[in-house]
DNA sequence: GTCTATACACCGATAGAC
DNA sequence: GTCTATCGGTGTATAGAC
């Protein structure tokens, strides 16, 4: 193996296990899987990482920062919905935005379901790990932010205010994704998810007034 | 050790099997850890078992059975909240009955956390486990079946009926209350789990209106 | 810095005495 | 039926050659 830096490798290290824990499980997440799936040896992962719980770590790190630059960008929002230049006129219906952007979700759910269940996973696993809670904290801040900013950018495009505070939207918009998950991962109906999604689209945009 | 039945000894494992579970997950429900708390030798788990994954199994189905049993008496249920033989002119509100439920729900969750993440990673492992994954739509239906009667409960006991299929509103309600969880066990703000309760009460009861 | 080789604990499972 | 003892395998981590 080419000599590297300890940050490239650190790199590599994380991005297989990420692969790892996607295909197979936090559990099957080994040290000799990781460093088979990155193609090193085995004391490479340890000159690297003092031990595999600090490799997990630093995957459960990267993940949040994964997830907050696909909010960031608007991987995930459904406030873009429209683009079409919409006149001042025609303003999009607030549980229209809504609904498309939690169908997204859906869709991505059922194209990714493997990210999903591991993001599900490395949470389970952090909340159990004394020193890993506030990474969980953390990642969920980050759903909560990213819910914030879209469903304020959503009444914007579709001429409304919220009726409550925001932060208050924002939580529910979180449970409903992270139950859309949960009951998707389990019994895989994506049709039924979609309904569901748009059910919440309506609640959800109830909450909202013309502005 | 006495001797026991083996039905009597399968049972004993598997209560063991859920403590360890419930307190450390079931990553670490090794074969050791559950005989040392069922207080048996090593050997007399293959006895009654002729494998951990057969263990596993069998306490994924008990789980499953405690859960059915819970709603059917009862204790999740939404729909017992008035009792004072309330006279035909006041009805409870639809909205009150179901946020009361889920509100309750949010009481048991902060109460028994570790039962709701052991849950969790019991349907997290039996979707990685081929033979499992049919155990994991089980559970999910007892979920969905229990939150269709007790909807159905709610809305005769405030004179009302829901304008979409009892289907699709039981399927957000399991949705709801999986949402809860995973963000109560994430960030552990009951409070604001409350809150969330309450703002999704007021949404499914929005699919209803007066009988 | 990177490798091979290995230490050592713990895993699931079984053999064989009682 | 129930136990102790042990097998073969895999886990994390490290020692020591290069």
């Amino acid at each position: 193996m080419p000599r590297m830096a300890v940050a490239e490798r650190r790199r590599e290290l994380v991005d297989a296990a990420v692969r790892v824990i996607a295909r197979d499980g936090v559990a099957a997440a080994t040290t000799r899987a990781v460093v088979a799936e990155a193609g090193m040896s085995l004391a490479s992962l340890h000159y690297a990482f003092p031990s595999r719980e600090h490799l997990i770590e630093a995957v459960i790190a990267e993940v949040t920062a994964q997830e907050r630059r696909a909010a960031e960008y608007g991987l995930l929002p459904m406030a873009t919905v429209d683009g079409t230049g919409a006149g001042p006129a025609d303003p999009p219906a607030l549980e229209d935005v809504i609904a498309s952007g939690l169908e997204r979700y859906v869709e991505l759910l059922a194209e990714r379901p493997e990210r999903e269940q591991a993001l599900l996973e490395l949470a389970l696993y952090a909340m159990r790990t004394p020193g890993q809670r506030g990474a969980v904290v953390a990642q969920y801040a980050v759903y909560r932010d990213s819910a914030r900013a879209t469903l304020a950018t959503a009444a914007l495009a579709a001429r409304s205010r919220w009726t409550v505070p925001l932060d208050e939207v924002a939580r529910g918009l979180v449970m409903t994704t992270e139950g859309l998950t949960t009951v998707w991962l389990a019994d895989r109906d994506t049709e039924a998810a979609r309904r569901t999604a748009r059910f919440a689209a309506r609640a959800i945009a109830a909450l909202a007034e013309p502005a």
